[in-house]
DNA sequence: CGGCCAATTGATTAAACTCAATCTGCGTGG
DNA sequence: CCACGCAGATTGAGTTTAATCAATTGGCCG
């Protein structure tokens, strides 16, 4: 499980914008293609910590595309009850297959302060029309996010509250890896305890007990917010991922 | 080939062909698109009840139109469970997205006797050149369908066991509606309470309780697979549906 | 008439939740 | 610089939902 590795390297320079790294993993981006995609991305903003980008109801015109800090696609049922749908990291796109009917089914709302680009849809068509490759490859980020969803309805149908956990890691681990910002073995987890129970669908109390296990058995190891899989193997036959996930870790 | 074994001719819509109907609920299909259309769903076969259409770690080449018929696409866990990630019905397409990472992530098996249509990626790129419209409704249904799968993980994750069984009726009798295969307020459910266990994320002694419960509140009714939503508002009130889904509930 | 699979039912267990306190780190106003 | 307040983390105790285990029943098919 090479996160950072020399594949990515023999493409030519990892690129610090995420979204060109993630695709740079996959295809190898001609420059033209490269300033296409960065042309794409002039269009930046800023949100603070808690602020909600979309929201459920609302139609969107636009899609964007997360340059730094992390989000959530989420719902909130009538008496308060949270479910986090699933975590938005740079190089991520919200929005992809925006179509004329636009009304969301969920909110997104981010966590930390973000940094994102404002997308046209009408420039989506574009690289479909005029760059096939990387068209191709919006399909492999369309499927890899419908992908990675399953594997959450797997989490939370079948799993026990010990398998949530792992599996999750190792999801984070290997998405940020994919953009450059994990190491081999650990990363920065920018969730609280009560956001990670939203996403595995448990209460707060159990999953800090189900941390301090993991941590117990020697698993992992947290500090304030830095994770440590401390027991890589072991992790992933906790886990049960696909074997996609396995044999070609960095890019799913 | 016809699900319910009677012959349809409508020469006006809507169709008798699954993917047409939907895509005709939501634009409007001009005669050229559904000739398109139509030599696009040529190629059909046929499988029998439970047989792997694909299997977790194939490499597969083309994608799949459900003609008739139910399939399922689920994940099988080292020890056994099973998690049924979503069910695929008449009108579905497996392998939308399809691009030259084909790996699957799961698998997908028919529930009954299924016809299904082959269509070659390449037809697909075919749409993305020629038809702008059909290709924008075939981007809505990639983001319906991940809505659903985004349901469904607030399902697992949030909800109780009786939230539960009155989501999952809803949205298969709203999907069911859209392609013709439901009436005002009932449908034929085309699945064992095993498989609804492994929907749903509970077991099926739990399922079967839950379905009781359902039909003494008289919500429901069950007749053999027949369903009948007895207290269509209510159901509503229990399942808490995002507001997209009700509005329009027929397109969802 | 068996045999098999799914549905049904009762009894018991267990994973995870709720409730109710602390405790802790951190930012803010005085 | 320090007290206060707040949100998240931690901890203990008791409760509940849903799982497990174990039969039994019912329907269908060869």
């Amino acid at each position: 499980m090479n996160v950072s590795g020399k594949e990515i390297a023999l493409l030519g320079e990892p690129s610090d914008v995420p979204l060109l790294r993630k695709l740079g993993a996959l295809i190898s981006v001609s420059g033209e293609e490269a300033e296409f995609l960065k042309g794409l991305l002039i269009n930046k903003a800023e949100i603070s910590t808690e602020t909600d980008l979309i929201r459920e109801g609302d139609e969107f015109r636009s899609s964007f595309v997360l340059e730094s800090g992390w989000a959530f696609r989420y719902r909130l049922l009538e008496d308060g009850r949270r479910q986090i749908i699933g975590i938005v990291l740079p190089g991520d796109v919200i929005g992809l297959n925006i179509n004329f009917r636009r009304t969301a089914t969920y909110s997104v709302q981010s966590k930390t302060k973000c940094v994102f680009a404002l997308v046209e849809p009408t420039r989506i068509l574009e690289i479909q029309q005029r760059y096939p490759v990387l068209s191709s490859a919006l399909n492999w980020i369309t499927v890899r996010e419908f992908s990675i969803l399953a594997e959450q309805t797997v989490r939370l149908g079948r799993h026990t509250a010990y398998e949530r956990v792992v599996h999750l890691l190792l999801e984070l681990h290997n998405r940020l890896g994919l953009v450059g910002l994990a190491d081999d073995d650990s990363f920065q987890l920018q969730l609280s305890q009560i956001d990670l129970s939203d996403i595995l669908g448990l209460s707060t109390v159990h999953v800090y007990r189900t941390l301090r296990r993991l941590t117990k058995d020697g698993l992992i190891s947290i500090q304030s917010n830095y994770v440590v899989l401390e027991d890589v193997d072991r992790l992933i036959e906790v886990a049960d991922l696909p074997e996609a996930f396995l044999e070609d870790f960095a890019v799913l």
